[in-house]
DNA sequence: AGATTAAATCAAAAAAAATTGATTAAATGA
DNA sequence: TCATTTAATCAATTTTTTTTGATTTAATCT
């Protein structure tokens, strides 16, 4: 029964892991990762054509839209009756590794590849 | 509706994604993450060990080693009736963000800090 | 104003994941 | 051999998440 770091100190990242589980909640869903997927490769785009790009029902695309948009993994912009959502960069980045850039972050635009 | 890139190419990826979401499942749980912060902080650790360091039941423990195992996030050796884990520094570096660094892999050896 | 469209919200049902306590299997030691 | 220890597994329950279809809200258009 070893126990070289003190029980007290090694419970307190407890806050962090909290917000990282809200993080890797939203991206544990394969239609989730498929929503991404798309607003990547698309970039900004209206709810109206994603229901057909990822063909699902207009309440379930929005129950997950809401997901990633509360965990900051995605960013929404309202223009009238519109809502457009946008792939959120810089958070994605700040978790996810280089290596899963060509599926889930935006190309880039000096032309090189990243994987 | 605006559609640059035809259905079936985008629909693609898909079998990635699947891959990815049992990854990002395996981290979406506060107490799978404290494991994987205890296990990068003593590195090579016992069961025994581990459910008093976590205070959860041992069922409860086995139950979340085992889907960070399955996952391919940690490891596991069998001593005798002992069962050490260890955190895959490779998977985790795979997957995760350098800034994520601090809180899921090892300290580096060489004595710099990345974060 | 009244009709139409886009998208969020709601409540109920279904599905998936986590918890619990007991049991099992395998290795160790007396 | 028999008792003990470690850790995995199991079945039943609880909790959480997802899905579904209907409703609501808000903006636009005639």
């Amino acid at each position: 029964m070893i126990k070289e770091i003190p029980l007290k100190q090694a419970n307190e990242p407890n806050v962090f892991l909290k917000e990282y589980e809200s993080k890797f909640k939203a991206l544990a869903d394969e239609k989730r990762l498929q929503i991404m997927y798309e607003l990547t490769q698309r970039g900004n785009t209206c709810v109206c054509d994603l229901t057909e790009i990822v063909d699902m029902p207009q309440s379930k695309l929005s129950y997950h839209l809401k997901i990633l948009l509360d965990a900051g993994i995605i960013t929404k912009e309202t223009r009238g009756t519109w809502s457009y959502y946008e792939i959120n960069q810089t958070e994605v980045s700040r978790i996810l590794s280089e290596q899963l850039c060509c599926i889930f972050k935006p190309a880039r635009n000096d032309g090189s590849d990243c994987c």
